[in-house]
DNA sequence: TATAAACTCTACAGCTAGTGGAGAGTAAAG
DNA sequence: CTTTACTCTCCACTAGCTGTAGAGTTTATA
């Protein structure tokens, strides 16, 4: 099938697709006479794949491992669910920082009158070493 | 001063300074002989300014917004509460984000087993429609 | 004084994960 | 036969830097 179709099913603009062809995440066959694409059934479940885990915040590169998991048979689950565990503990990082940011900037936007006058304490902070 | 001091004073890497400078945060004196940057107090007090705001997830164009109300006298209070509050709903939704996206991926982890054998619910998720 | 180490410069490429646009060719519908 | 929709390549751009090469400058040491 055509890139259109492969990225409607595959929910991906088709600008994505042919980005995920040019970096080889999959290999559609190449019609000589006019260049286009041709997509297979496989094709379209590795962007479905790969749709999906990067909405699952997994990196290109860890797609691509993903994929290789995927496609493997033979794998043990072990190295998949440790890269989810380690995926989740990013995450727990991110969320500790972020929480810890909200925070400071709460406090900060808590003192800060938010009037006329020229004096503000965000200022102050951001500025003070 | 040159470049090596300012940035050590601000916290920044000698790269990240001279990067500032080239996009315009700050605008040292140029040494017509050696080319050398020449850094004022008011450079580092601007650099120890952004290097802050950065930590704070401020955009480099949001810095440059503080940046321009930093050195307003006159300016509200006001317009820095604003733009602080929208940084703390912007972490908000980050938030949302990153606890649902732990949670989904939570849940597949808990329900993998880890082991040698291939099933694995986890890449199941992932490749369902 | 000579030299070595530490510092600085410019310029370019690369990173992530795409997005936007130009200009041209192809396919399908009216 | 023309219009519209689709596809192609290629290049540039986004954010916020970082890495590297090659060259010049300043400071410390032998």
């Amino acid at each position: 099938m055509n890139i259109g179709k492969a990225a409607k099913l595959s929910n991906l603009t088709v600008k994505t697709v042919r980005y995920y062809a040019d970096i080889g995440l999959v290999s559609p066959v190449k019609n000589n006479n006019t260049g286009y694409r041709d997509f297979s059934e496989d094709d379209v479940a590795r962007l479905q794949f790969v749709s999906k885990a990067r909405k699952f915040n997994f990196s290109i590169q860890e797609c691509e491992e993903l994929l290789s998991f995927y496609s493997d048979k033979n794998r043990s689950s072990r190295e998949v669910k440790a890269l989810t565990l380690e995926k989740i503990s990013e995450i727990d990082v991110k969320l500790l920082e972020l929480k810890d940011l909200k925070k400071q900037l709460s406090f900060l936007a808590d003192n800060c009158k938010g009037n006329d006058r020229p004096d503000c304490p965000i200022l102050d902070a951001l500025s003070e070493c």
